[in-house]
DNA sequence: TATGAATGAGGGTTCATTCAT
DNA sequence: TATGAATGAACCCTCATTCAT
């Protein structure tokens, strides 16, 4: 029983670190109340991070392994044209990382940029790059099948993930205010409308 | 001169306090060292501001000021056609906005929301209200007169404002680890592009 | 075999700690550490000893048993003249203390002093004072017989020990620095001839 | 006033550092206690010096500075014999020394010469050194005319300190627990007289 | 008997805030 | 008005001690 507890625990602590880390920021948070949220004692948080900045790291790294390895299997297995692959990529990353936790690591990751370059370096090489892949791919597919424009990819990549960014932001920023916020279904739908009609070929008309 | 002194002051300090917030955090940034960015000594702080809280007050809601007129003023001035409004204001806006430091305010916004709920109230209420009332604006006159499709306009702005959200936040951010990054007007142009095409109504054709 | 080692497991942790205490002092000295190097774990020490301190007391009141005995012996059993034995003594005792572990509980002494008055006064009662007595012994054969001066007795025991003590302390302090230092004999052989010339009775002349 | 006070404060800490690092070792000494001894907060400490280590090595540094001239300067002036100039020597070092709270340094930098290798390196040099110096200069001296044995210079050096060591060290170990204790003039005096009895060359006969 | 995960009090250090000058 | 020395609460981290296994 101790044994199961013991391999449980650096998840059970990072999951509570990356709450708040995500609600307060890096340095806004007191191991104390990480510690108190996983229901262990302050001390026990050294038992498995060598300190508040290594527990950071992990919460960075493991959060995002998951969230890699699925998009690119989507990638590989879906057979439909762009326009559908596209589609369904932006709603079901929304699925899989925007309704969990792991949501918030992408604020989390703008906003301690500056304190961490090399977590801010890795987190570009691992998350961004792999995720820019996935769209640049997609966008190759549909403009070589003639479905979408010769639009300027590398520049339409970030385009495109800019709302799905902002949207997993939103939720650990000004969503938490009183601000009349919409439902992420309307405004991904919108987002992907705006999108194929706007990459739509010409020779459509 | 002296006199000049004492009334640049408050500016100077919320300057520097900008620049240190925007780059650290709140809680990582130290009163000592924007006394010292701003070339005063720490006590002289609180001849301006209470705490630092009231001081990171104050650099939100002075550093947005300038900001709202001049967008509001572009709209009533401006009598091209929606399209090219659009354009022009998506463009002005980083002008305007995103080569300054000004341009940090989105991001430091974004991640001390969470502590400070009634600044980011505040915030949400006196920039991105106005902010979006703008861009609704333009949407409902393009739909009015024909040239945008009827699409829903609530979520639209989100979607439409979250490119140029996005290009500001990534200045202070990712943008400084070694990411390969774009050039801001392509990415801009990109982003017009393709808003414009999506927006296009089908009747063209 | 398990018997035998349950009953070896108290000198083991001892000598570990001692080597610990000596090296750091008590404070610096994790008990981590000592169980690491006696090759068991830190709940292990518990089982032998109630806590840091009484581990400490230990130490200094086991480290020292061995030598009381073996000096006394010594005094009785031989029958050379003062000069002789006195030379004998001083040699002796750096055989059979300074050269092994046992030289640094002066200096663990002389640090911790201090921390542990009780300690201090029952290594002073147990060690200094047999040690004394043996000297003193020595001092007043000599002085009885005629081949050593009338000297204050008390005073020169601390004289004639001082730089028996100084040996044993520099190995475990100043000695671990790269400090120029002599040899042990020749270091002896000085202080027994400066002694020895210093106690000769005038007469000689 | 407050001028006036600041430039006495570092020398304030360091007499409190001093005395407590000398009572119960450089780990079992508590800032907070250092602090009060001097008559401030624990923060203003760090006004001073930047972190505990540094208070520690500039408490060692500092504390030598004044010792070393007037050993130095006492040697040049003499101009009596050897006998007379080691008589005196000896005996002034304890005025100088023994009988402030400088005496304590070696008993501390014996007891953190472990921990602290650079900081023994540094006391050797620059104290050892020139302390078996003038003890060197006076030995040759003597048996230059004739008035000493042509003892080996070298040990003899540190057999003559080790009873001033000892009378220093003793004062802030062992001293302070209940051991019947000498006079330190007594003490002297035995040592003085064993040690030039010792030293005469025996051609006096 | 032996382990080592867990605890939590305690100490070093930082930094927002105050106030005498 | 401006300074910067001083404060002390708060936080990170350590480590002696406990206890379930």
């Amino acid at each position: 029983m101790r044994q199961r507890r013991k391999e449980a625990r650096p998840a059970e602590l990072m999951a509570a670190a990356l709450d708040l880390f995500v609600e307060r920021g890096f340095a806004a948070t007191k191991l104390d109340d990480v510690a108190a949220r996983a229901g262990v004692s302050k001390g026990t948080l050294y038992l498995y991070f060598a300190n508040k900045e290594e527990l950071f790291k992990a919460v960075i790294q493991q959060g995002i392994l998951p969230v890699l390895a699925q998009g690119e299997e989507m990638l590989t297995q879906f057979d439909g044209d762009a326009r559908a692959l596209l589609q369904v990529m932006l709603m079901r990353w929304w699925e899989l990382v925007g309704t969990t936790h792991l949501a918030g690591i992408p604020k989390l990751m703008i906003s301690e940029a500056g304190n961490f370059p090399e977590v801010a370096q890795y987190y570009y090489e691992n998350v961004m790059v792999r995720g820019r892949g996935l769209i640049r791919e997609v966008l190759q597919r549909g403009i070589a099948s003639g479905q979408f424009r010769a639009v300027d990819v590398e520049a339409a990549i970030d385009v495109i993930l800019a709302p799905q960014m902002m949207l997993a932001i939103w939720r650990y920023s000004l969503g938490s205010c009183d601000c009349g916020k919409q439902d992420p279904q309307t405004y991904l739908r919108t987002h992907i409308d705006l999108l194929l009609n706007g990459l739509m070929a010409a020779e459509k008309k």
